[in-house]
RNA sequence: GGGUAGGUAGCGAAGUGGUUAAACGCAUCAGACUGUAAAUCUGACGACUAAUGUCUUCGGAGGUUCGAAUCCUUCCCUACCCA
């Protein structure tokens, strides 16, 4: 039933930065093939995030390898940690979220992670079922087994004492918790991104404290967002949300620099080793045009969150809009009933630009055209006899049709 | 509780009485070019206005002044040192 600990290692180290340690997931993976016992794998997710993105789909990706090699994937929705906030690459505070908010957030979280996930092999649990039991003298026995030098060590918390950013006394619990949630579900082997380092440790150290088997922590690398250089996030706004319109899935895909093609096939896609190396020796020929691979990576992220017919779709619309520069099929449409409405004031209303000052701008400089002709003049009002296309910026298009 | 340094546009950061809607960098947007929403180059980047111009903004509130981000009073917030 369960694949050769080989066949199970071949995926499981795709695109996998450490495995620590890796002789213990070799017999972890040993024994429950023996024993015909599948693996718990626990992933933390951030009640935080109302939106995932292909950076979250890297650690996702790889959970749903570990079910499809027939473990068993436990998402623990950090509930009660989501009050604090993980200070990981944080220079800040989190806001706190009430209780409410991190449930509610924890379900869309999970409805999201279902597009990749196998639904059945999932556990869902929240950690308040057990974090919110927990009372002040369990909590002193707890933190009495760790040091403050050994939470102080992270270096998100070393960076910030050096700026002299403030730590909330509440943030240094973090690590404790998420550490306590590897004991209180069994955890072999805890999946996280190379920033959840050190918190996944302190769930190794919690459970070898409290004399239990010890996790193997499976670090993923941090997807860098389509401005290739920061990480992934929405408020950086370099992200690309896998509940995104196909189109921008696409296009935003074709928005990244050339250098992270490969990376984003290894880490957005499900590909096998097999198909990602072909696709790196084809990246590495000289007379390879890097934007065809491009244009299948982005095919591949559409299918993988919709299918093949809509994927195709989004390719013939960004050449037409991009490369043909032609209108696309489907367009918002308005009708325009007053008559002598000028350009401007058309474009703010509909919301093409976000003032008036902005939209002169746009008309300043060669940014609007109507049915494919460029205006200049900004007191430009149209004759409004019939019906226009009007185009903003790149990929603004409004038809204004006349009733 | 005492002391010190701070809080400036989306972010970072200049500016310490008037030519400051506020340098510069990043981000963003537009144009040119192309291999594309890549790269590069050019430009724009508070609001209203056709324009001259007007209004709002430098943690909050009040005040001094012809004139304040800049001076005074008071309040709020943060870091660091001492206790």
């Amino acid at each position: 039933m369960f694949a050769s600990l080989n066949e199970q290692m071949d995926v499981l180290k795709k695109g996998t930065v450490e495995i620590i340690p890796e002789e213990e997931l070799i017999r972890k993976i040993e024994k429950s093939i023996k024993d015909k016992k599948p693996l718990n794998i626990k992933l933390g997710c951030d009640p935080s995030v109302p939106d995932l993105h292909i950076g979250h789909s890297v650690v996702l990706n790889k959970l749903r390898e570990f079910q499809d090699l027939g473990h068993t994937a436990i998402l623990i929705v950090g509930d009660f940690t989501g009050m604090i906030g993980d200070p990981s690459g944080k220079k800040k505070t989190r806001p706190q979220l009430t209780f409410e908010e991190t449930r509610e957030h924890g379900k869309s979280y999970f409805e999201q992670a279902s597009k990749i996930l196998s639904k059945e092999k999932t556990k869902i649990v929240y950690n308040s079922e057990w974090l919110s039991k927990i009372n002040l003298h369990d909590l002193i026995g707890i933190l009495g087994k760790f040091t403050v030098q050994r939470i102080l060590e992270r270096d998100d918390f070393t960076n910030r004492m050096r700026e002299q950013v403030e730590i909330s006394m509440h943030e240094l619990l973090y690590p404790i918790m998420q550490g306590y949630d590897s004991y209180a579900i069994n955890a072999d082997v805890e999946l996280g991104g190379t920033d959840q380092k050190f918190n996944n440790l302190i769930g190794r150290d919690m459970q070898k404290r409290f004399g239990k088997e010890q996790q193997v922590v499976m670090l993923m690398p941090l997807l860098e967002g389509t401005d290739g250089s920061e990480k992934m996030s929405k408020s950086l706004n370099n992200y690309i949300g896998i509940s995104e319109e196909p189109k921008n899935i696409f296009g935003k895909t074709m928005s990244i620099p050339d250098v992270l093609i490969m990376k984003y096939y290894t880490l957005g896609t499900r590909l096998s080793t097999k198909e990602l190396n072909e696709i790196k020796a084809e990246l590495e020929k000289p007379e390879t045009n890097p934007r065809n691979l491009k244009r299948r990576l982005g095919f591949e992220l559409v299918k993988l969150y919709y299918d093949e017919q809509t994927a195709n779709a989004a390719i013939e619309e960004f050449d037409k809009i991009f490369i043909k520069k032609e209108v696309p099929d489907e367009i918002p449409e308005i009708i325009q009933k007053e008559k002598d409405v000028k350009l401007i004031n058309l474009i703010t209303a509909n919301k093409l630009a976000d003032s008036n000052a902005a939209a002169r701008r746009l008309i300043e400089q060669g940014g609007v055209t109507i049915d494919g002709e460029k205006v200049t003049d900004i007191n430009f009002t149209p004759s409004y006899k019939e019906d226009f296309v009007l185009k903003v910026g790149k990929r603004k298009f409004l038809k204004v049709k006349i009733n």
